[in-house]
DNA sequence: CTTGACATGTAACAATTGTTACATGTAACG
DNA sequence: CGTTACATGTAACAATTGTTACATGTCAAG
């Protein structure tokens, strides 16, 4: 088993996750990834010690990213209301560059939803943390159950209009969408006081 | 290219159906699916024109049949708020016996999210069509506007909700947070009238 | 009986898959 | 020098993939 501290498995991984996100992750196969990423199938297995965990490990990092990009937003946003946060992200996410990161997270969201055992690693979490983020920047004014449910709602909405804006390209009707979830979010949050 | 009113083709297509909700389209392939509904991979690219086509065709009819489900509980429901025909549905979808259809929906969504190409005729129409049915139940007395934004929303939220639930296998926080939605849509409902 | 459309059967193609065994290199450190 | 840990190289395995060419069967309608 390579070290933790490999810097060399950390480039593959960085190269390797720039080519998922372009290419997708149903299709991948080791040789042509190795190929781009200036490597060879049999050291990819070496490092990571699989396909599938190599595969898992990059959702992970990239999960990690966007999770940090929000940390960021909350941050420079401190003092704005959930609402306007959300939209915030929502903006940051549904940006064109951003775009590719949605993708890849559900492709490989709905593969994982049909063989947890493969990408498992991958799926504890995947929600769970961002409700957890979520929960952060409610009110501590709220119940732990009003802010789990609420903060469940909020994630959740999130994610499904990001799906059909990708689904539908129409960013202006989902993007009316979340600014309607905003009011509703806010009278909601109001209302609990 | 055989005939529409063909019965061996539907037969093969809804035997295939019932293949694909228990495994999925990732790892399909076709000899294993031909041999579960008693044909051949030679006789599924006849009737079918491709792989591709077939998966494509199958989850067409599955969108239909639950959406056909959609509408009969509207039937049911006549005069019911919205809100609480999306709480019914709600737990239709993701009672025991239909999770699969989600999870399938949510696999092949991810998939042709990453290649349009192979599964185009199956993501055109896969939020919008809901849409349409959502739009239909709302108060004729809205603007286009808003009928369109709200129904995209009550779309997008039970659909991400959803996707909570299969990832996280936690009902009673995402059905918490589907109860948070339909209050929170009754009091946007009323605001608008 | 014959035409014709639908269906099936046999068999092959050419390419690719993830993974592994075994051996070699490299470079820092004692 | 020699040890040790990390990295790379070569090559093969065994199985599977979607698709196609070509031939045969089935069965009702003319």
């Amino acid at each position: 088993m390579p070290s933790e501290k490999s810097h060399r498995r950390e480039d593959l991984l960085n190269a390797s996750i720039e080519y998922l996100l372009e290419n997708g992750v149903a299709d991948l196969s080791l040789r042509p990834l190795a190929a781009k990423v200036g490597s060879k199938a049999r050291l990819l297995v070496y490092h990571f010690g699989s396909k599938d965990a190599l595969i898992t490990d990059a959702m992970l990092v990239i999960r990690q990213r966007v999770q940090d990009n929000f940390a960021a937003l909350v941050r420079d946003g401190r003092g704005q209301k959930p609402s306007q946060l959300v939209q915030d992200f929502w903006a940051w996410a549904t940006s064109k560059q951003h775009e590719r990161y949605l993708r890849l997270f559900f492709e490989v969201h709905g593969l994982a939803l049909q063989n947890p055992k493969q990408y498992g690693r991958y799926l504890e979490g995947a929600f769970t943390t961002w409700v957890e983020l979520m929960e952060a920047i409610l009110p501590a004014t709220l119940s732990r159950a009003e802010r789990r449910a609420l903060a469940s709602l909020a994630v959740g909405t999130v994610v499904g209009l990001m799906l059909d804006y990708l689904s539908s390209g129409d960013k202006k009707r989902a993007s009316d969408a979340v600014a309607q979830f905003a009011t509703a979010f806010d009278v909601l949050l109001r209302s609990k006081q």
